[in-house]
RNA sequence: GGGAGCAUAGCUCAGCUGGUUAGAGCACCUGCCUUACAAGCAGGGGGCCACAGGUUCGAGUCCUGUUGUUCCCACCA
């Protein structure tokens, strides 16, 4: 046993526990026969950024289901590791580059530069695993992955080439997004739509005949630039005589054809639409189907090609120029004020060009069967259900995945070309020849594979996929994911489509999905809006059990929350009430193994059968991962029942030495700290190491079950009768301004003089009594004493110097008036005979409890009343 | 256009399968440095649970609609 110091200092404790669990090799999952496997793995983080609320948030959430498994003795294993982030991580390099030396990768070259990354990351790795240890994850450190590892990259590699073979991944010509700034193609799911006031434009086409013109309307006037033809709706018949005709393309002076088809709406517009087949995904279909020329008339960097004197412009640039042509030359209709939907690049945020380019796919179709089948089946939860249909609904309508990104960060596509024959190879091994012909003069294709490829396979691959491993055998399928909702499309879709394809089984069986931490007025946190707030700041600041309660609580599942400062506070606060609480009990306590006394006092049979219900209660909640819930109810027993109540009322019983209250005090302090570790497992750890313990490490250690032996339900609403007459007697002391210092000897008339003795003890201190007196009769003498009464008790003060009669009185005929009124409304609900031959017997027999004590309550302030 | 969430105390939010008197933190008022804790203790004020219907013995909780608000998805130029 040691002293500990009045307040509690996580800075001194934290780091001093996480080194002791580390040394304990607690947190390193055995495969055992004889246990469970439970396991996690971590959303992997981006290598080198930096720990902020909504990580925290998500690996608490982890860190408290892990803990508790542990506890409940699972192998528990938590697999972290980090992600290469493709486009971010090379950006910032290159961000750096140009900063410091002015250079670009280009000046660099691929291999040059790719080493700038590895030092990059190298430089930059450790931080955010730092960060997650201060949070106190307890990860299994020996297993730490990192998506571009030796392992992950031979998944990824098996993968792409098994994918191929199946004929599921093809690479093909597509409209896909573009963006840039970052100059590469990306996924649907990273174009963000924003909604921008914008125009429309209504340009004049002339019909090449000369015997008219069509008008066509437009966001995106640039583009016309690549205009093969122009649509209208096979039924509109304002149109019927034009089609099969041909138009003269302004500026350009391109003849192009006018065909009809049903993609036009008739009612939009003007009814005929400008058809740009690579620059717009359903100008795109339309000129298949209609056999319509491509020209690509905006370039990777995002300006003006193929089109005469506008190329080079920028495509805003170009926008202005051409307008101004165009009005100039008669083009120009009208123009109307338009709002629309802009893509724009997720990561840079700048405007993305839909263009028709060379690119890599995954066929999705075949895939999303089963990702479908097993989230409809049930094999798969979400936890709210709600987030189930979000993701089915975008299974359902799923577009075929574009993997190829114009990077070099990442995993190089294992594709080859052939310059002899055009064929291409796919291998699993680095090719030197082609497959096809033998030739030697083959390129590797330079384009690497979408982050989000190699994360879809993680809860494999870092298992040890495609070798087939004891580990995947024993872990494998992982138990529950734990992310935000934003990431549902991007990540968790797509490992369950991987799982179910290359595992047979899926990764995960239930997803858990949290919401986003805002700003205290609601904001998103940000960068670029500088509302972000940095959680190794707050665990410097309240330490890190104190930021981990407050993630924890005061949301529910899958809701948004604000983030509050205070409410860190308040944490730290209630730490501090704990250890402060321990420190008590240790001050007291003599008795060195924690074990309960043979006899049980009503106080102590109270606190364990309220423990008994918050175990049942906690063990409930963990199961429906309602961890919030479970986190509330263990601090409202500590700080209410434990801290105000019962050590309050064992003080006296401690003074005078009892071992029994010693006993008592420790098992349910104990427990206390059993049920709080996997939410603040610093402080209950330190504290468990201070006092008498079994287990080698609290981290280690039992979580409590539910002890049916230990439930006194009688008791407990015994104890709870004088509790209520102990706050009565608190509430009208503090009503008429008695001093504390003043301690009458107080009577308690009741009919359950037992129960009220038993509490006589502790009366002096909880309600400032000189002295108690228990008798079933009213006393002779009632005069001007001041009366309090509760349901089972009638008490009686002499404080009479303090008493106004009138306000005495007044007081109680509004205290009867109120009673009465109850009693009246349970009459009248007791009377009702469809309640009581339909509600639970338990309901109504709690309303007949309700009816005594109200009716008990009104004879006692009669007689009070009587007797003033 | 489709879908979802939210609306409860001055503020931010809990309230789990419908069941006593709707809770917490912060803020506010009163009294206390009572030998674990002033990062504390005791007491207190403050709520037509958005609105309108419905189901039920009983609705903050379930259903329908309305209003407000936030978000997601979608190829209307």
């Amino acid at each position: 046993m040691r002293e500990l110091p009045k307040q509690y200092d996580p800075q001194q404790v934290e780091s001093k526990i996480y080194q002791q669990w580390l040394d304990g090799n607690y947190f390193h999952a055995e495969r055992d026969p004889e246990k469970k496997p439970f396991t996690i793995v971590i959303p992997p983080p981006n290598v080198t950024g930096q720990l902020h609320l909504g990580h925290a948030v998500d690996e608490t959430i982890q860190d408290v289901l892990i803990r508790h498994k542990r506890m409940k003795g699972y192998a528990a294993l938590w697999v972290p590791g980090c992600d290469h982030a493709g486009i971010a991580t090379q950006i910032k390099v290159e961000e750096d580059l140009r900063v410091n030396e002015g250079l670009t990768r280009f000046d660099l070259g691929r291999d040059k530069f790719l080493d700038r990354v590895w030092d990059w990351k190298n430089k930059f790795g450790d931080r955010i695993v730092t960060q997650l240890k201060t949070l106190g994850s307890s990860c299994d450190w020996d297993r730490q992955r990192f998506t571009m590892d030796e392992g992950c990259s031979k998944a990824v590699r098996e993968v792409f080439c098994s994918l191929y073979e199946k004929g599921l991944i093809y690479k093909g010509k597509r409209i896909i997004n573009w963006c840039p700034h970052c100059t590469t193609a990306l996924s649907d799911a990273e174009v963000e739509y924003e909604e921008k006031p914008g125009h429309l434009w209504h340009l004049r086409y002339p019909l090449a005949d000369g015997s008219g013109e069509v008008v066509v309307a437009t966001t995106r006037p640039e583009t016309m630039l690549g205009d093969t033809g122009v649509a209208v709706n096979p039924a509109d018949e304002r149109y019927t005589s034009i089609v099969g005709k041909t138009c003269i393309l302004p500026l350009v002076g391109r003849e192009i054809p006018i065909v009809a088809d049903d993609y036009v709406d008739m009612a939009f517009g003007t009814g005929c639409v400008k058809m740009t087949p690579c620059h717009d995904p359903n100008d795109f279909e339309v000129g298949l189907r209609h056999d319509l020329e491509q020209i690509l008339v905006i370039d990777d960097n995002g300006c003006i090609i193929n089109g005469g004197k506008y190329n080079g412009l920028d495509r805003y640039e170009a926008r202005k120029v051409i307008l101004h042509d165009l009005e100039e030359q008669g083009y120009l209709v009208k123009v109307e004020e338009h709002v629309h939907n802009v893509g724009t690049c997720y990561r840079c945020h700048s405007d993305v060009e839909p263009l028709a380019s060379d690119q890599w796919f995954v066929k999705m179709e075949p895939l999303a069967k089963e990702a479908i089948r097993v989230v409809e089946d049930g094999t798969i939860k979400f936890v709210p259900d709600r987030f189930a249909k979000t993701y089915l609904n975008w299974m359902h309508n799923v577009r075929d995945w574009c993997i190829s990104r114009q990077l070099w960060w990442g995993h190089q596509i294992p594709a080859w070309y052939c310059a002899d024959c055009g064929h291409v190879t796919v291998s699993r091994e680095d090719a030197c020849r082609c497959e096809k012909c033998g030739s030697e003069h083959i390129t590797r294709d330079p384009d690497v594979l979408d982050t989000w490829f190699s994360s879809a396979l993680w809860p494999f691959s870092t298992l040890g996929w495609p070798e087939k491993t004891e580990d995947l055998e024993y872990f494998y399928p992982t138990d529950v994911l734990v992310t935000g909702y934003d990431i549902i499309f991007f990540w968790v879709a797509r490992m369950i489509f991987s799982g179910m394809e290359h595992m047979k089984k899926e990764p995960f069986k239930t997803v858990l999905i949290h919401g986003l931490i805002r700003d205290p007025h609601g904001k998103k946190m940000s960068k670029s809006a500088g509302n972000g707030v940095d959680p190794i700041e707050m665990i410097d600041k309240y330490g890190a059990d104190a930021l981990r309660f407050n993630l924890i609580t005061g949301n529910s599942p899958g809701n948004d929350m604000r983030f509050y400062e205070e409410r860190c506070e308040a944490m730290r606060n209630f730490a501090n009430k704990l250890w402060n609480a321990a420190r008590y009990v240790m001050m007291n306590l003599t008795v060195e193994k924690n074990e309960l006394p043979a006899e049980l006092k009503l106080e102590d049979k109270w606190i364990l059968s309220k423990l008994q219900s918050l175990i049942a209660e906690v063990n409930e909640n963990f199961d429906k991962y309602e961890l919030g819930l479970a986190a509330t109810k263990i601090y409202d027993f500590i700080w209410d029942s434990f801290c105000d109540w019962y050590i309050e009322i064992t003080k006296p019983r401690l003074r005078e030495g009892d071992r029994s209250a010693q006993q008592v005090l420790l098992y349910v302090l104990t427990d206390i700290l059993r049920l709080l570790h996997p939410f603040m497992p610093f402080i209950t750890e330190e504290i468990y190491g201070a006092i008498p313990h079994e287990a080698q490490a609290l981290i280690i250690d039992r979580y409590p079950e539910y002890d049916a032996a230990l439930a006194f339900k009688q008791e407990e609403a015994d104890f709870e009768s004088v509790m209520e007459a102990v706050k009565a007697i608190r509430s009208r002391r503090a009503e008429m301004n008695v001093p504390p210092a003043k301690r009458p000897h107080i009577t308690i008339v009741t009919e359950k003089p037992d129960v009220f003795r038993a509490g006589t003890m502790y009366m002096a201190n909880l309600a400032f009594a000189g002295g108690v007196n228990v008798t079933g009769e009213t006393p002779a003498d009632t005069a001007g004493m001041v009366n309090v009464v509760t349901g089972d008790a009638s008490i009686y003060m002499p404080l009479a110097e303090l008493v106004d009669l009138d306000k005495e009185r007044a007081r109680i005929e509004k205290e009867l008036e109120k009673a009465r009124g109850d009693i009246e409304n349970q009459q009248k609900k007791l009377a009702n005979e469809s309640f009581v031959s339909r509600a639970p017997e338990r309901v109504v027999a709690a309303e007949r409890d309700k009816l005594a004590k109200a009716q008990a309550l009104a004879a006692n302030l009669e007689e009070s009343l009587k007797n003033l």
